[in-house]
DNA sequence: CCATCTTTGTGCACGCGTTCACAAAGACAT
DNA sequence: ATGTCTTTGTGAACGCGTGCACAAAGATGG
């Protein structure tokens, strides 16, 4: 197959699983908050509380960074604050470029959460040349002619990708070729890159089609013995249509 | 706590796995993509690497759905998506509302990634009376006070929240109430839902923290020598400051 | 009709993530 | 100092998800 690498083998990062990792900036979240109401301690079963989550697996997650609590009390807030901070790397801050800067793209360089949370947008770019120059977010839009340059210059290790799905792999192997190493993907594609590039991808139809899901079987469940559970004679019907007797429906 | 309950218990549902379901919409594009280009037939290996994950996963995944391949062929492109579409749920179309016409909000709107995948935006609404009537994507903004009437004329079950975080709670709150059984929350804040309600979350600051998280990583092993891996000398120094001795960089 | 070749469907093993449950650590009171 | 009480940190069990590897199914050609 000529596709290339796609999905990062979950590179256990210095034993730090994958899974707490990104529960990390879920817990940064809750401290945050309580740091603003100037909370001193918190223990792991408020804590996670506030954050969502099982308070053993907390406790877990906080022990792959070592032991920051105090038995009896809880958790420093602001200690643990800067030692999740300092773990995922936040006390730097990261230049990102943005690519595609349409509906979505705008919004998200409008969007002022990125800048309390360590990342500082350097650029935005964008294909179309009427663009170039516009103010977006009190910043000039720049072609991609120079996304090479910018990148370079600028030193970023971080791209988003907000273009149409059908120009993202070209993009995405531009940024690569750039020296981009982190891809947060908007477009509904999958993207090969190689390895050692990291690929976040966020797709909200697919998780309107995973909630889609879940409703048609608390409908199907409430309506029990309705016409059967949704739609079961058609699947009782199982072979492979001749030709054409796939029902009209066909969505996407 | 007075937290009420916040993440669904994984309800196997129907047999098929979760993870399964998650992946469902992306061999859903990657047949669609297959479907416009009139290939009659797809073999688990090619499929697979369209959509970006392993072929022995994916027939796997399938044969939860039950058998519609032919050893020695592959997969009924045309048949697939139809089965997929009617397991998931798109076979009906479902009406959406969106909470919170802001940067966000109407990005969302203008999306036509919708209604091509059987959603339909059913109504924008917005708290601000200033945006009342105003039209986003063609579409006349209502105002919150609405908000019940809408959903039920509607007969919507399914919200996506895009106010502000502050503001999210509360907003799921009336949904809840007024019949939404699904919530897709792009505010950054842990919603609360009684029993029978889904939440699905999309937070880019999160996404973000995952990449920086691996970039630091990459950065740290590059270096090696540079400073001793990142930084255990914060690390080794392990007590918690009386005070205020956190060092001054402090993120979020 | 038989042989060959392709590709599915799945049994099985393994590793990761989650959760329980508890011993140990330390705060706090007496 | 001693006891009590709270809460952490983690060993261990379990379940889910992943991927290998292969037998069975069926297509295709002779
Ligand atoms: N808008 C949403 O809410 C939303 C939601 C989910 C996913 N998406 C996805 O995000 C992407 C962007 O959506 P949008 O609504 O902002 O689309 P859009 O059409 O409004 O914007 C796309 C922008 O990308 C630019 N562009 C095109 N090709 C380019 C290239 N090769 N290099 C640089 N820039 C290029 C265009 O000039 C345009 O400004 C799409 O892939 C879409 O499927 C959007
Ligand atoms: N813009 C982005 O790219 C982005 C990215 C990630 C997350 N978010 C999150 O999405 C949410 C929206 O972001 P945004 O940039 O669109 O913000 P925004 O301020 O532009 O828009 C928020 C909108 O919500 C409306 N609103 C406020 N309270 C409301 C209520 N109680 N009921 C109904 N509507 C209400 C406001 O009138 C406003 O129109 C925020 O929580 C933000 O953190 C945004």
């Amino acid at each position: 197959m000529a596709t290339g690498r796609t999905h990062r083998p979950a590179t256990r990062s210095r034993g730090i699983p994958e899974a707490t990792v990104a529960r990390l900036p879920l817990y940064l979240r809750a401290l945050t908050a309580l740091s603003e109401r100037s909370v001193p301690t918190v223990s792991s079963e408020e804590l996670a509380a506030a954050a969502g989550v099982n308070s053993a697996k907390l406790r877990k997650d906080f022990s792959y960074l070592g032991s920051y609590g105090t038995r009896g009390v809880g958790y420093d807030v602001e200690y643990l604050v800067y030692q999740i901070s300092r773990e995922l790397g936040l006390t730097q801050d990261w230049p990102v470029v943005i690519v595609g800067i349409g509906n979505l793209g705008a919004a998200l360089a409008n969007y002022g959460g990125f800048a309390s949370r360590g990342f500082r947008v350097a650029a935005l770019i964008d294909a179309d040349p009427a663009m170039a120059g516009k103010p977006v977010a009190g910043m000039p839009v720049q072609h991609t002619d120079d996304l090479e340059r910018i990148i370079s210059d600028n030193g970023v290790s971080i791209g988003v990708i907000a273009t149409p799905a059908g120009a993202a792999q070209q993009v995405c192997d531009r940024l690569v070729a750039a020296g981009i190493t982190s891809i947060l993907n908007f477009a509904p594609t999958v993207l090969s890159v190689p390895d050692g590039v990291d690929v976040r991808k966020v797709d909200l139809s697919i998780e309107l089609q995973i909630l889609a899901f879940h409703e048609q079987r608390k409908a199907g469940e409430d309506a029990a013995a309705d016409d059967g559970t949704a739609a079961p004679a058609v699947a009782k019907d199982h072979r492979k249509g001749p030709d054409g007797d796939v029902p009209a429906v066909m969505p996407a």
